[in-house]
DNA sequence: CGTTGAATCTGGCGA
DNA sequence: AGATTCAACG
């Protein structure tokens, strides 16, 4: 079937079903049938959650592997089947016509897909205990009189204390839930956070401001200084410094911006006046079209509380209790926004609760100062607190880790006392190279689950002998110091059908190819945004010139955001050939489409429209639309809530969702890692030169809080990996272990060795 | 002027 | 390896 055809089918049976989520959702199975009976098939197996969403590493745009083996090859064109049908009134849109790279490589055995046990036993429902804390625990979230400091090491209950001390505070009626505050480092603390109060506290949790300090920092300027509008995140910044410095080599750029944005963000240390200059420069091109960088949020928020005491007293007044976890991570600017919340000389303190580990202190590159603890206990004359037993990790994983820890010299040296046994030892896994780790990993994770790959392969792990499969996908994560190594992981995991979810940091769509997609958004949203219109152009229209561009540019900063008559500005006439300007005016008709679109169809369909024009140009790797897929999903969350969905877009991580309660193992950075916890880790790409890493400005001993950090993930189960060799920018790269597994004390691990790459050769089963 | 091939570069974590 | 930028060529 070609992909024609199917376009043709999907637009009819989208006319048959009135709209594409009434056809999708709504309309019965048997009438899809009776349109064409594998779209009907695939409708139904897509309601039923029976799907794993492949992401289309093989090519293909978002691939849906809801057929077997036979039946996929009638589907050829199911890619565009799924991605629907192109908008008609766009098939002659700007630019030539190039044509999409499409590259097709023999998928994976879908019957494979299907073999998948679901969930196991982590179906703990609400009657989760949460309530239970221990004499140590108990004192703490009892303290409301006096500010508390607690200093604790991993597992030891700090997030759960922290949580009892909120929800206590409403249940006492010390304070109504509008009156506190708790700022997280991380939008995913955040939400578990919140999540834990809402158990605790049922609806009235809402009230509770739970944010991060970025978000908070936003909201509290945009609440003051609605003038606000777009935010720039370090792809914004990067274009915007590259324009204003158009002399500098690419090298140049990205020193000055990381200087820009130390300085931004106040922990520019010491304060270069050419930088400050440069910044200052930087600051008005933003201040000119409404925009905002987010590392200047918390600087700017201290601004307006200093400048305007109304603000100031506003917020002193509105919380009357206030908590930050993760402590350690708090950098100058955040923790002179805290006390000017809470002024440590006022009469009126709020009560207060900071509960961090010095140990974990991973955020060094963006200035955080573990010294602002001990500045913290003596500026409010704090109460300092300990905790010491550890719930979370087996016996065997609460030494391994110390081990390691226990090589730094500032390590707080604090005595982590296991609740639970011993438990297995650590497994550490050699590989030849990162595809037969990625394989490898996949393969253990398959017998965890209740495979048998493992007894084929000689492996690490053959289950407990008792024949029952304990986990299930969502008890598992891999770990990765870089998202480089979590890459070849997931390609693995892909290829052999481990259903998967990534979060990613910063959004990826601010960066290139996908950086129009944040600028069109900020444009629709912002006419002010010059900036962003002139990113658009030079993205969907990249034989312009950087002359050219400033025409565009300098005509729309003179009609004030008005688009209609930009190319009739002589400065445009000039520049631009008759051609040209053609094209430039159906780039604008493009974009007020898409405009009207998100406002009667919703973001989603605004950013469906772009992705796809945007595919005219650009081919789409694997990881590219597993976030394709993801952001559609959050596109969608907003409906017509432009606003939303940008503050989404810019402030938040996200996170492929897919297809709801689909179990999946989590492919996570070390840092996205910090404050969750999985019964099963694995820690991949354990080398010398990853982890840790091998820079001039390296702090080896935050490098190793990180391993630390991974480590201390682990319930039950802990596996590292290395790989000996490693591609690197297409050179094959020799890798030793790394040295933190060295220092695990030896009889606290096993050690495996894979035999040497066999090209091409499938181990027959044995059995 | 537009196309093509060669040279260059890629540098981490997150809001 | 793969994308992007640059230089030489038609
Ligand atoms: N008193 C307790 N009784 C039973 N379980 C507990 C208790 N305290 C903590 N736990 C459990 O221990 C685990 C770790 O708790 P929590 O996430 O609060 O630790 P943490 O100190 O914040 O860890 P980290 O710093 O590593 O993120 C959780 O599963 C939690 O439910």
């Amino acid at each position: 079937m070609s992909s024609k055809n199917v376009q043709a089918l999907y637009a009819k049976s989208i006319q048959a079903a009135g709209s594409e989520d009434v056809l999708l959702s709504q309309m019965p199975v048997e009438d899809v049938m009776a349109i064409d009976p594998l779209l009907g098939l695939a409708v139904g197996r897509l309601r039923e959650n029976k799907v794993i969403r492949k992401p289309g590493y093989d090519g293909e745009y978002g691939v849906i592997r809801v057929f077997e083996d036979n039946e996929v090859d009638r589907l050829r064109g199911q890619n565009e089947l799924f991605a629907r049908a192109p908008a008609n009134s766009l098939a002659r849109a700007f630019g030539k016509p190039t044509t999409m790279k499409t590259v097709r490589k023999k998928g994976v055995k879908a019957a494979e897909l299907f073999k998948t046990p679901v969930k196991k036993k982590n179906d703990m429902p609400a009657s989760v205990d949460l309530e239970t804390l221990n004499t140590e625990q108990t004192e703490i979230a009892g303290t409301y009189d006096c500010p508390v400091a607690v200093t604790a090491g991993p597992g030891t209950g700090k997030t759960r204390t922290l949580a009892l001390w909120l929800a206590g505070l409403v249940r006492s009626g010390k304070a109504k839930p509008d009156q506190i505050l708790a700022v997280t480092f991380t939008n995913k603390a955040a939400e578990e956070l919140a999540s834990r109060l809402k158990i605790l506290l049922g609806g009235g949790s809402a009230e509770i401001t739970v944010q991060t300090f970025h978000s908070l920092a936003f909201q509290i300027i945009t609440t003051w200084y609605p003038r606000v509008k777009s935010i720039y995140d370090a792809s914004g910044r990067n274009s915007i410094i590259r324009y204003i410095f158009p002399e500098n080599t690419q090298g140049a750029i990205r020193a000055l911006a990381d200087k820009i944005e130390a300085f931004l963000d106040g922990t520019l240390d010491p304060v270069e006046p050419e930088i400050e200059a440069a910044a200052l420069k930087y600051q008005d091109m933003l201040e000119s079209i409404h925009g905002i960088d987010v590392a200047a949020l918390c600087s700017e928020a201290n601004l307006i509380f200093e400048s305007r005491r109304e603000v100031l007293d506003y917020y002193r007044n509105k919380y009357k209790a206030l908590a930050v976890d993760e402590f350690q991570d708090i950098n100058k600017t955040q923790y002179e926004f805290l006390s000017l919340l809470a002024d440590p000389s006022g009469r009126a303190l709020p009560s207060i609760l900071v509960i961090g580990d010095p140990d974990q202190a991973v955020y060094g590159f963006r200035g955080s100062d573990p010294g602002l603890f001990k500045k913290f206990v003596a500026d409010y004359k704090a109460r300092e607190k300990m905790l010491s037993s550890n719930y979370r990790s087996s016996g065997t994983i609460c030494m391994a880790s110390g081990d390691v820890i226990g090589h730094n010299q500032t390590s707080a040296g604090m005595n982590l006392t296991p609740v639970r046994q011993t438990g297995p030892l650590v497994s550490v896994f050699h590989a030849p190279d990162e595809y037969k780790e990625a394989e490898q990993i996949a393969k253990t994770i398959r017998a965890l689950v209740g495979g048998t790959d493992l007894i084929e392969s000689g492996g690490i792990y053959t289950g407990d002998g008792n024949g029952s499969s304990p986990y299930s996908f969502g008890d598992i994560a891999v770990l990765a110091r870089t998202h480089r190594s979590a890459e070849h992981i997931i390609e693995g995991f892909v290829e052999h059908g481990i259903p998967v979810s990534v979060r990613q940091a910063s959004s990826p769509f601010t960066q290139p190819p996908y950086s129009a997609i944040a600028d069109i958004f900020r444009f629709l949203a912002n006419r002010q945004d010059i900036v962003a219109y002139r990113n658009i152009v030079a993205r969907l229209i990249p034989e312009l010139e950087a002359l050219q561009l400033d025409a565009l540019f300098v005509a729309l900063a003179s009609s004030g955001g008005l688009v209609e008559h930009i190319t009739q500005h002589r400065a445009v006439q000039e520049t631009l050939s008759e051609g040209e300007r053609g094209r430039v005016e159906t780039l604008h008709r493009f974009l007020e489409f898409i405009e009207a679109e998100v406002e009667t169809q919703g973001v989603y369909k605004g950013l469906f429209l772009i992705l796809e024009k945007l595919h005219e140009r650009i081919g789409a790797d694997l990881e590219a639309k597993l976030l394709e897929e993801m952001l559609l999903e959050t596109a969608r969350a907003h409906g017509t809530n432009l606003q939303g969905f940008i503050r989404s877009l810019f402030l938040e991580q996200h996170e492929t969702v897919g297809m709801p309660n689909a179990e999946r193992v989590s492919v996570l950075t070390f840092h996205a890692a910090k404050g969750l916890e999985f019964p099963v880790v694995f820690i991949a790409a354990a080398e010398e030169g990853i982890s840790p890493q091998a820079r001039t400005d390296t702090d080896l001993e935050e490098e190793r809080r990180l391993f630390y950090v991974a480590m201390t993930r682990a319930g039950e189960r802990l596996f590292i990996s290395h790989a000996a060799s490693r591609d690197l920018y297409g050179r094959t790269e020799a890798a030793s272990p790394s040295r933190f597994i060295d220092e695990i004390r030896t009889v606290l691990r096993t050690t495996f060795h894979m035999p040497k790459r066999r090209k091409k050769f499938n181990q027959p089963s044995l059995f």
